[in-house]
RNA sequence: GCCGCAGUAGCUUAGUUGGCUAGAGCGUACGGCUGUUAACCGUAAGGUCGCCGGUUCGAAUCCGCCCUGCGGCGCCA
């Protein structure tokens, strides 16, 4: 019997439909499925259970569906063996879908045949479970529907990255992730052995990225980054996915435009091919759809601190903004903001200076973007210094052996030009978009001060 | 680096003016139930109360040290 599919852009889904006899869960609840006979393969998600009925939740990698089945319809044998089947075994069945309100999601498979494809043992993950039992054992919650979830949508992000830079003439440029020193600040970084000496794990692309907007001109990536900051938050991961862009023949204006279209295009991606993720997440949709047709202001520094100044929150210019001071300032705002021109004093060295800011010092060419919702910074960007002394003397003040930067220095001798740049930090918008409390739960392993494991 | 919170069964936990054999739910095993919604009913197994030391007739409970984890700040994406 012919089954109803649909052309889809779900890779998995295609990778299911390549086999003849088995259908996936989410076709199969197709409108016009109805009463035909299916095969059906995963793992058992829930069952539940009398003498005589039997209750199956089938999950795959699409969806879940509830199978019943009877001791008369299975027999003895079978029913007996599929009744013992432990949560997570993986089975293949065969049915009649139909359509019953009383069925989750509306949906049941009448099941004519359960084969086991291999038992499982007792899963360790029942009810009541911690979050910190949970991610230690993520190599098996990432089975559960929350988790399926954040990965589809993760999936949707950096595929919509990949999709929005590349659909306007930027190349994929790829760095390295083992550096010889730091970008900013040495302190933050993880060390190696690399042979009989030391280096460094990759903290920015940036350096690199410069060095390649001289061939590409415009340029991004997707790419791991790691910090070795002893931060203990629901923010921050030791090891986490940046997507940066360097452009030359831009000044951080422009790229600040860039950042806002990119953002609104990973999030039109999301509600387009997410929504059921989104659900699931309770992450209401209704929260980021108003974001597309609207203006997302922006604001400086000094600004910022003024609106600090009316909600009794005195800070002194020239420092930098705290969490509690951004929290504060996005209390005043329900879309993205992105802040500019903050001070060059407290901006890493390649920041150069704006001439034509209206501030009480000299600001740097340089922006954050903060998420609402209290997810805080997504975005750190700025225009590049082009002026060697300027940056050397940046560099000195950060106790930096200006030596060590020669190579970098070399790209201003050699035909310089305006160019900027910045980073997305991925974790952070993906667990923007899908409202989760920990960053740990936007990346399938996450790694962090006291966590390596699994 | 600083501050706060926590650690009791496989999991989630109750249990302080210190006091009988440390309770419960889930899960597991066995039995029962024709439609369940992380079902329900019955029975059973399962605990060095994070470690070490101290106070006491008596410590899960009070005190000290340590270990582990979580979160907040700082720093950042």
């Amino acid at each position: 019997m012919q089954i109803n599919t649909r052309a889809t852009i779900r890779p998995t889904l295609a990778v299911i439909l390549m086999d003849n006899d088995h259908t996936s869960i989410a076709d199969v609840k197709l409108p016009g499925n109805q009463g035909k006979e299916v095969r059906l393969r995963g793992w058992i998600y829930r069952t539940r259970g009398s003498n005589r009925m039997l209750f199956i939740v089938l999950r795959d990698s699409t969806d879940i569906i509830q199978c019943v089945g009877s001791r008369d319809d299975l027999g003895e044998v079978v029913f007996d063996t599929a009744r013992a089947l432990n949560i997570e075994s993986s089975i293949s069945v065969h049915g009649k879908l139909n359509q019953d309100s009383r069925a989750p999601g509306g949906y049941e498979l009448h099941l004519s045949a359960v084969e086991p494809v291999s038992p499982a043992e007792r899963f360790p993950i029942t009810k009541d479970q911690s979050e910190e039992f949970l991610r230690d054992n993520r190599h098996l919650w990432l089975r559960s529907r929350k988790m399926n979830a954040v990965l589809k949508v993760r999936s949707t992000v950096t595929g919509a990255i990949h999709d929005f830079f590349r659909s306007r003439g930027y190349y994929e440029f790829t760095p390295p992730i083992l550096t010889p020193n730091a970008a900013e600040g040495g302190s933050t970084l993880f060390e190696v052995k690399y042979y009989d000496r030391k280096i460094y794990m990759t903290q920015t692309w940036q350096l690199y990225a410069e060095a390649a907007i001289f061939s590409l001109e415009r340029i991004y990536d997707v790419s791991p980054t790691f910090r070795a900051e002893k931060s203990k938050t629901s923010r921050h991961l030791s090891e986490f996915w940046m997507a940066e862009m360097e452009a030359a023949w831009m000044g951080y204006r422009e790229a600040i435009e860039v950042a806002n279209q990119e953002i609104k295009f990973i999030i039109a991606r999301v509600l387009e091919r997410n929504r059921s993720e989104l659900e699931i997440l309770e992450a209401d949709a209704s929260r980021l759809e108003p974001l597309l047709s609207r203006e997302w202001p922006v604001i400086t520094y000094t600004e910022a601190l003024e609106i600090l100044k009316e909600k009794k929150m005195e800070v002194t210019w020239g420092k930098d903004l705290r969490t509690i001071e951004e929290e504060a300032l996005m209390e005043n705002f329900d879309t993205p903001v992105t802040v500019i021109q903050y001070p060059k004093e407290a901006m890493a060295f390649y920041k150069p200076v704006e001439e034509n800011a209206n501030a009480p010092g000299p600001v740097a060419k340089c922006f954050d973007m903060l998420a609402p919702e209290g997810y805080g910074e997504i975005i750190g960007g700025s225009e590049r210094d082009t002026d060697i002394s300027s940056i050397s003397k940046a560099l000195e003040k950060e106790g930096e052996k200006v030596e060590n930067y020669d190579w970098y220095l070399d790209l201003r001798r050699y035909g310089s030009v305006q160019h900027s740049g910045y980073g997305v930090g991925v974790e952070r918008l993906i667990a923007w978009i899908c409202k989760l409390e920990n960053i740990k739960d936007a990346i399938p392993f996450p790694r962090t001060l006291t966590r390596v494991t699994p």
